[in-house]
RNA sequence: UGCCCGAUGGUGUAACUGGCAACACGUCUGUUUUUGGUACAGAAGAGUCCAGGUUCGAGCCCUGGUCGGGCAACCA
C-alpha cells in the first residue's frame, strides 16, 4: 500500500516543493492556503487546487488556511462563505486556520500609506475611460497620466480623504507608481485601491476603500506566512507583480513565491463561475445544487461521493497544460466507488404489468437476494414474489430475436431471484399500446433452489417488482447539461444554445421494492441493470424521489444507438 | 504585431532528469457471470508539433519556426 504511495510521481508543483525542501526551506517553513472569492459555489474545478493544496499540507503535514479572498463586497456574500465551508468539509478538507482578506484591511492600508511616502504609490483621479487610454495596448506602451507626479503630501491627503469617504465612487483611486511603458501591462500602474460605498460582509461599514487582488493577495501570503501560493495559469503575468508588491513590505520573514498551475476542465461542462451563476439566476437549472451542475453540492446531489471525487482528481494530475478532461473518468470514478459501497435494489422505472397465467392467483412467496454481490457482509434483504408483476417495458419486445436479451412471445427469460419464464400473449389497447404481458413460468425453476432446471442457460435476466408489494417514487434521470464537448469553446456561439433539452427527464410512474419505502435522503443504491441511484434531498416517506447518479456501463445501448 | 505559458496514443498524466515511450480513462476481443454490471485475460492505438544542432545516444539539452492558450475590469 505504501510502496504504491512512494512510487506514485511527483507532479511538478510537488517537485517545486521538494526542492526548496532540499535548498533553503525545512519542513516546518511549509505552510499552504486555498483562498476562493465567497462569490459563488465550489465546483470541480476548485476541487483540483483545494486538492492540491490540502494533499501538500497532508503529505508534508503543513497548515493549510482557508482564505475567503473578500476585497469586493459588491460581489461577495455570507450564504457563499456557508457553502464553501460546507462543501470543503464534506471534501474531507481539514484546514488549520479561517482567514479573510479582509481581517488584513488594517495592514493593507498601513503599507499603502507606507508606498505613498516612498513614492511608490499615487492617487489618481481620472476618468477609467481616461486610464484605460493612457494604459496603452499589448503592443502599445502606456503613458504618464497627469497626477502620476503628486506630491507625497498631497497623495496622503487625498488618500485619507478617500478612505474617510469624502469622494464619490471612481473620483479617485490609489495606484503603484511602476511603469507605464512596462511589457507586462498588469505593471502599469496597477490600482492598488478603490472608492465603494457599499457595505461588506464582515467589516460592515468600516471601510468605503478596497484593496484590488493583487495588492492584497501576495501581502496577504505574507501576513498567513503562506510558503507556497498556488493558483491558476492566468494568474502568471501577475507574478510579476506579486514580487513587486512583496519587495515593498518584505523584511526578513519567509517570502512566498506564486506558482500556478493549469485549470481543469470537463467535458459537456462550463467552469466559469459566472456562466454557472446565470444558469441559477436564469433558472435554465433548479439552482446551484442543481445534480447536472459541475458545483460540490450538485454533484453530492446526484450522488457523487467524496472519495470518488478525490479519486478523480488524483487521477486527473496537475501539470501546465491546458486540461479538457472526458467526463468518462469522472463516471468512471464514481462507478467503482459506488460498485463496491451500494447495495442492490430492483427498481421498474417504466413499468409493464407481466401476469403469469400459470401461478396461482393469490398466493406470494419470498424469495432472498443478496445485497451486493460484492460485499459478503452486506446481508440479503427479502422480495415479494407473485402472479402479477412488473417488469420494464423495454424489457418486452414482441418479437425479439434470440440473441437480444429481452422478453419475447415464445422467448424465454429469468426473472432476477426468480423464476425461468416464457412470453404467451400480448394485451394491448384500442391504439395498439402493450397493456399488459402474460407468460407462463416454470415452477422447477426457482432461484437458487439448485435444480436442473434453475440452472438451464437463458438469454437474459429481468429486474422485476411485485405489481402489489412496492412503492411508488419519481426518479430524475439526468444526462449531460450540454450538447457539445466544449460548451465554453467558441466565443461567438452562447454557451445557453448549447443546452441539452433533454437533461433532467422525470420518470413518475416508478416502482420500486418495499424495501426502500424507509429511503433516506442522501442513501445510494444500485438499481440493477440500470445503474447508480441516490435519494434526492426533497424525499420524503410519502413521495419518494431519487437521482439517477450514473448508468451502469452498457454495451447494449451503446450499440443501439 | 509586444510579453508570458504550453505542445507525448482519442483524453489526461508519466518516463529514475540523456539510455529502444509507460499508466489510467475510453475503444475493441475473449472468459466467467442469475445485473448486456463486476472480475479476469488480451488487442489496437503515439514514435513524442516541425526543421536543424550537440551527443555513441534526444520526448528530455541548444537554435529557429509552427500551432494552441493567456495578458489592455475601479473582478478575482
Amino acid at each position: 500500500m505504501e510502496n504504491v504511495e512512494e512510487k506514485k510521481p511527483l507532479n511538478f508543483i510537488e517537485q517545486i516543493v521538494e526542492e526548496d525542501l532540499k535548498a533553503d526551506y525545512s519542513t516546518d517553513k511549509l505552510k499552504f492556503r486555498f483562498p476562493p472569492e465567497p462569490n459563488g459555489y465550489l465546483h470541480i474545478g476548485h476541487a483540483k487546487a483545494f486538492c492540491l493544496n490540502f494533499g501538500l499540507g497532508e503529505r508534508y503535514n503543513a497548515p493549510v488556511n482557508l482564505r475567503f479572498d473578500d476585497t469586493n463586497p459588491s460581489k461577495e456574500e455570507q450564504e457563499y462563505v456557508d457553502a464553501i465551508k460546507h462543501d470543503l468539509s464534506w471534501m474531507g478538507m481539514k484546514w488549520e486556520e479561517e482567514c479573510y482578506s479582509s481581517d488584513y484591511f488594517q495592514q493593507l492600508y498601513d503599507w499603502a500609506v507606507l508606498l505613498i511616502e516612498k513614492g511608490k504609490a499615487y492617487v489618481d483621479s481620472q476618468s477609467s475611460e481616461d486610464m484605460a487610454t493612457q494604459k496603452g495596448t499589448p503592443t502599445k506602451p502606456g503613458v504618464n497620466g497627469p497626477f502620476r507626479d503628486r506630491t507625497v503630501e498631497e497623495n496622503l491627503d487625498l488618500f485619507t480623504k478617500m478612505k474617510q469617504g469624502e469622494f464619490k465612487e471612481g473620483e479617485h483611486i490609489l495606484r503603484a507608481k511602476i511603469d507605464m511603458t512596462h511589457a507586462n501591462m498588469l505593471m502599469r500602474d496597477p490600482i492598488m485601491y478603490r472608492v465603494m460605498h457599499k457595505s461588506h460582509h464582515r467589516t460592515g461599514d468600516d471601510w468605503c476603500i478596497y484593496p484590488m487582488y493583487d495588492w492584497t493577495h501576495g501581502e496577504s501570503d505574507y501576513i498567513e506566512q503562506i510558503s507556497h501560493s498556488l493558483c491558476s495559469l492566468e494568474f502568471k503575468p501577475h507574478r510579476e507583480l506579486y514580487d513587486w508588491f512583496l519587495d515593498q513590505v518584505h523584511d526578513e520573514k519567509l517570502r512566498p513565491k506564486q506558482r500556478e498551475f493549469s485549470r481543469l476542465n470537463l467535458t459537456y461542462t462550463i467552469m466559469s463561475k459566472r456562466k454557472l451563476m446565470q444558469l441559477v439566476e436564469e433558472n435554465l437549472v433548479n439552482g446551484w445544487d442543481d445534480p447536472r451542475m459541475p458545483t460540490l453540492s450538485g454533484l453530492r446531489r446526484r450522488g457523487y461521493t467524496a472519495n470518488a471525487i478525490r479519486k478523480f482528481i488524483d487521477t486527473a494530475g496537475v501539470s501546465k497544460r491546458d486540461q479538457m478532461i472526458d467526463v468518462a473518468l469522472l463516471e468512471s470514478c464514481i462507478r467503482t466507488d459506488l460498485n463496491k459501497s451500494t447495495n442492490r435494489i430492483m427498481a421498474v422505472l417504466d413499468p409493464i404489468k407481466l401476469v403469469i397465467t400459470n401461478y396461482p392467483e393469490g398466493e406470494t412467496e419470498i424469495v432472498v437476494a443478496d445485497n451486493n454481490p460484492e460485499d459478503e457482509n452486506a446481508g440479503q434483504r427479502e422480495m415479494v414474489f407473485s402472479r402479477e408483476l412488473y417488469i420494464e417495458r423495454n424489457d418486452f419486445l414482441e418479437e425479439c430475436p434470440r440473441k437480444v436479451f429481452k422478453l419475447g412471445i415464445g422467448k424465454e427469460v429469468r426473472l432476477k431471484h426468480g423464476y425461468i419464464i416464457n412470453g404467451e400473449e400480448v394485451v394491448k389497447d384500442a391504439d395498439g399500446n402493450v397493456v399488459e404481458v402474460r407468460c407462463t413460468y416454470d415452477p422447477k425453476s426457482k432461484s437458487g433452489s439448485g435444480s436442473e432446471e434453475s440452472k438451464r442457460k437463458v438469454k437474459g435476466t429481468l429486474h422485476w417488482v411485485s405489481a402489489s408489494h412496492n412503492v411508488s417514487a419519481h426518479v430524475n434521470v439526468y444526462d449531460r447539461l450540454f450538447t457539445e464537448e466544449n460548451p465554453d469553446g467558441d466565443k461567438e456561439v452562447d454557451f445557453k444554445t448549447l443546452i441539452n433539452e433533454d437533461s433532467l427527464s422525470v420518470l413518475s410512474n416508478c416502482k420500486v421494492e418495499l424495501a426502500l419505502k424507509e429511503a433516506k435522503p442522501q442513501e445510494r443504491y444500485q438499481f440493477q441493470r440500470l445503474g447508480y441511484f441516490c435519494v434526492d434531498d426533497d424525499s420524503t416517506s410519502e413521495q419518494l424521489i431519487f437521482n439517477r447518479t450514473v448508468t451502469l456501463k452498457d454495451f447494449w445501448a451503446k450499440k443501439t444507438k
